[in-house]
DNA sequence: CTTGCCATGTGAATTTTTTAACATGGCTCT
DNA sequence: AGAGCCATGTTAAAAAATTCACATGGCAAG
């Protein structure tokens, strides 16, 4: 199919997919059906075959998926077969924690650049990266070929976080300030909530425990 | 209008229009219209006004929505305007860290108890809160008045501690494992995956790339 | 008290997404 | 080499979500 426009709820889906497969090579799966996959990650059979025909055709009729392909393949359509430099500006409880998380790293998305405007944090290191003030970001995100930022501030820092990135010529944004951050619009940007998930889980039992 | 059935990505917006609102508050805005809101959140007014519809009737015609007022109505709606005691089950890098980040506290989400099967671990203390074996969970559950579970293990062990929460009489279920559960249909699951957004990101600033 | 204004709340139209159904084509067994 | 099997890829139908458009009703001004 190698279709143009494609759902944000497929993209989802997909990070979905690549989680279950990988789990199930590590248990000495290699091939799979669309109906098992679907089975495990709770969607239905034709969505996963569909959201696949966006990209290309990656099974084997009659046969199903091979699991380690099906995970090479989806990686690259999603353009993550390759390492993402990324800056992060805000070094507070959230920075740190991410510049520790060294998943990231694993999954493609190394951290090059860490910025924080307060003076107390400027030069000290962290991770074996130094602190610097974001008015560098700009020659550091062409030295380093930083295409993604990410932005670990408090709210009322993430717009000036925001433009700085801009200003740098930055591809993308991940905000992880409870703000919304105004960007051109030729720049995407991905709101990470960590209480969304938590409301939800909240309004789904308190909706359950009234429909009895 | 009242409706039963509520989208899930209501749910996600209605998490994002109480971030800007709760932002609008702080610096001084206390009535605004949908049109308003809509642009700083990125959405449709039609969507907002739908969106709030299906809670009640939260707005003045030819006025708009008084700020405090619809922070207030939205998380009673959602079920978020009161306390919910949480049990974390995997005390690794994740668990730790989210046991520190006290926003959770603040925003309700109470962590009353946490556990780990590894005997180094057992007894140890973290943020004034003994670590206790899983086997436990369901005395503890039952004196703490716990109502949520978060799951923040490997993957390999995500099942189990998911099967200990469900014997336990959990009734929510947030894992932060890279991996699938099963459970119950009655007992609804969120999962948090961390690098959907960075994939998301990732996708879109590749595809930006080919579209000039 | 009445009139005009204006943003909400809602029903209808549109668009998008999901599900179902089936034709296609590769693999295996004879 | 040919036939049958079976899960994919795809087209068509169904369902769901979003957007449009306007009637409704509260507030303010005269």
């Amino acid at each position: 199919m190698k279709s143009e426009h494609i759902p944000k709820a497929t993209i989802g889906r997909l990070a979905v997919y690549i989680q279950v497969l990988e789990n199930l090579l590590r248990d000495g799966t290699d091939v799979i059906s669309s109906e098992k996959l679907a089975n495990a990650c709770s969607v239905n059979s034709s969505q996963i075959r569909k959201d696949l025909a966006y990209f290309g055709e990656f099974g084997v009729r009659g046969v199903g998926y091979y699991v380690q392909e099906l995970i090479t393949s989806i990686k690259h359509s999603l353009g993550i077969d390759r390492v993402w430099n990324c800056a992060l500006i805000g070094v507070g409880n959230l920075g740190t924690a991410l510049l520790r998380h060294h998943d990231f790293e694993r999954r493609g998305f190394v951290i090059k650049a860490a910025f924080d405007c307060d003076p107390d944090k400027i030069g000290k290191e962290l991770e074996g990266m130094e602190i610097v003030c974001p008015t560098h970001l700009k020659n550091q995100a062409k030295e380093r070929g930083i295409e993604l930022g990410i932005i670990t501030t408090p709210a009322d820092r993430a717009q000036r976080a925001a433009n700085h990135l801009v200003d740098a010529g930055i591809k993308g944004i991940v905000n992880y300030a409870p703000a919304r951050i105004n960007v051109p619009p030729h720049i995407p940007v991905e709101y990470v909530d960590f209480f969304d998930h938590l409301y939800s889980l909240a309004f789904q039992v308190t909706l359950g425990s009234f429909e009895e």
